[in-house]
DNA sequence: AGTCATCACTGGCACATGTCAATGACGTTT
DNA sequence: AAACGTCATTGACATGTGCCAGTGATGACT
């Protein structure tokens, strides 16, 4: 009889309501948002959740139920300053020795979540941490990307755009180029650019013909203003996602692994040494180029598991990446890999 | 006999310590703070303090006490989006009514803390907030402007400049140019630029000699680089705090009133039309010119309470100000002073 | 060497918070 | 119009947190 939305009308206003001593004595019709109100006085004032319920009229655990909804929605934000995780020395040992210009390394908790649930959560304190204002995220896929885009907190960043990397696959991940996107876009409220082309084409001519599209033709002109990228890296061994997902086939794997390639990341192929490796097929890809990711400013890459260690090293040297996000027994076993030779 | 930091030496390491069961399973040697680590699984992970005594082999109180010294360092940091704040239809309103580019209004709580205080910390909030890597801030004086430095959340600016805008006062106040300005450097361990000159001096004379020094010239190149100012506003009526703490003289004071100064603010007079008032005493006043200081992108005023109303009226008008923190009833009060001419 | 001050850590209690099933209002369907 | 589903809200209970005084170790001073 109090709560349902300030809209007080239906029940008899000036009602000398019975039980009513505390009742709203300032119905405050904030203008703003009862959660923000909340959130206020909780964690800026310090004040102990009765003491709300008291002056907003309302009962504690309702205080509660707008504190979490303030939490979830964004309104407040708890952070861990991520550089002093970079601080810590292993990411700071990692950093000279590959160059890269940040590394950020999980702590290893016993944590019963998946590695790439972890990677993709210190990937998301990270990139809020290095959002600015204004920024034109591109944005690639995988397993742990998508993880990322999950746990993103939600705010409100108009000025930004997330812009797809790469032609959307064939293929129904479940952590496709286009769901990686979106999700990141919703989660900051940013401007959602996505690729609307196939992954990989037929023949070279048609992949032509494609880049010559104006539309498409317009979205890699926006991809070149790229302010960061963000992807995963892929090893090559075994059954990878690369082909069981239908992304490419096995044959055309074999040609990249036969001439030395050992890892895949935003959309190209290297060797342990960091040499790219090309065949036909990236004639055929549709995604941004080599050059063209050298190019932007901050490309954080989230991933690690020991079995990616090679691919991770060659994605280094590459330079396809100068911010890693990785987890601490990945991040020993890059730093001895460096150490070897 | 396990907690006196991770320089296990002392006892016997490989002694079959009785009830060692659950002791540090993983002596963490994390290379990174404990405080740190806590954080990370509290506010991350989302385990229990109990969990995180046991996985870190210490006591639980101890695990509060680093998540305590988390937050008061800055590890962590629980923000309000004061955006959020600014929509809230009150400061729309004072937006749009005086043409401020931000305003941000304090919710009007029962607080018991003082109005200085309360603006003081919503006013640290949005600094914060609005602070990229790189600023040079201008900073006058006042006790909310004090207030606020002291609520400044601990951070790592180093790319940060905070310059003083004025002359230290001879007098001695608790809050003067030279405390508010290595405050706020101190909090965001920013570099610290005082300006080593009187606030006000005898005679035009000494005045232009002081400008001519090459430090103090200096200083003034640097203020005209500011990307923002933090000050306060003060009125003119009673026993002002001008006045009182040495500032200036009562006969100074009243050459401006009978010009029909209503307020000042970043050591400027304006009347409540928001015409500069000026009189002999800017010529032997040391700061930042009015002219200068319009060119500044960003100037946060912080201040409220009934008596400043027409100081904060003249002072919008003369458009020192685009960014605004205040109080409900002052921002009503404001609104409604606008309305009526 | 002995004494004292200081510091970090901890046990345990009082209090604050998180959870959940029950409640009642409202809108929708038959 | 009655029956139903949905949703926000709540009281009461189970946990988790905050705090303080007590303890032992360390280092400084006499």
């Amino acid at each position: 009889m109090k709560h349902p939305t300030p809209n007080a009308a239906p029940d008899a206003a000036p009602a000398p309501d019975a039980k009513s001593a505390a009742r709203r004595p300032i119905p405050p019709q904030f203008g703003m948002d009862q959660a923000l109100w909340a959130a206020w006085l909780y964690y800026e004032d310090g004040l102990k959740q009765d003491h709300i319920a008291e002056q907003m009229g309302i009962s504690r655990a309702s205080v509660f139920n707008l504190l979490q909804k303030a939490r979830d929605e964004g309104i407040v934000t708890i952070a861990i300053d991520p550089t002093r995780i970079a601080r810590a020395d292993l990411a700071l040992r990692l950093s000279a020795a590959t160059g890269l210009s940040e590394c950020f390394v999980l702590p290893a908790g016993n944590s019963t979540a998946s590695l790439h649930e972890q990677i993709g959560h210190l990937g998301a304190r990270v990139l809020e941490n290095r959002l600015g204002e204004t920024e034109v995220i591109g944005v690639a896929w995988g397993r742990t990307v998508m993880r990322l885009s999950q746990l993103l907190t939600p705010m409100q960043r108009p000025n930004v755009t997330v812009a797809q990397i790469t032609g959307s696959s064939a293929a129904t991940f479940d952590f496709s180029p286009v769901l990686c996107t979106s999700n990141i876009a919703e989660r900051l409220n940013a401007r959602c650019v996505n690729l609307h082309a196939p992954g990989v084409v037929s023949t070279p001519a048609v992949k032509d013909i494609l880049m010559a599209e104006p539309s498409i033709h317009q979205h890699f002109d926006l991809l070149r203003q790229c302010t960061m990228t963000v992807f995963g890296v892929t090893h090559l061994i075994g059954p990878t996602l690369l082909v069981q997902g239908g992304f490419m086939s096995q044959a055309e794997m074999q040609v990249y692994i036969d001439k030395g390639a050992i890892g895949f990341a935003s959309g190209h192929f290297f060797d342990i040494a960091g040499n790219p490796v090309r065949s036909e097929f990236d004639d055929r890809h549709i995604t941004m180029s080599h050059d063209e990711l050298l190019n932007v400013p901050r490309r954080i890459c989230v991933g690690g598991g020991l079995p990616k260690v090679g691919a991770i090293c060659g994605m280094l040297r590459n330079r396809l990446a100068n911010v890693l996000v990785t987890d601490e027994a990945t991040a020993h076993a890059v730093l001895a890999e460096y150490a070897k030779g």
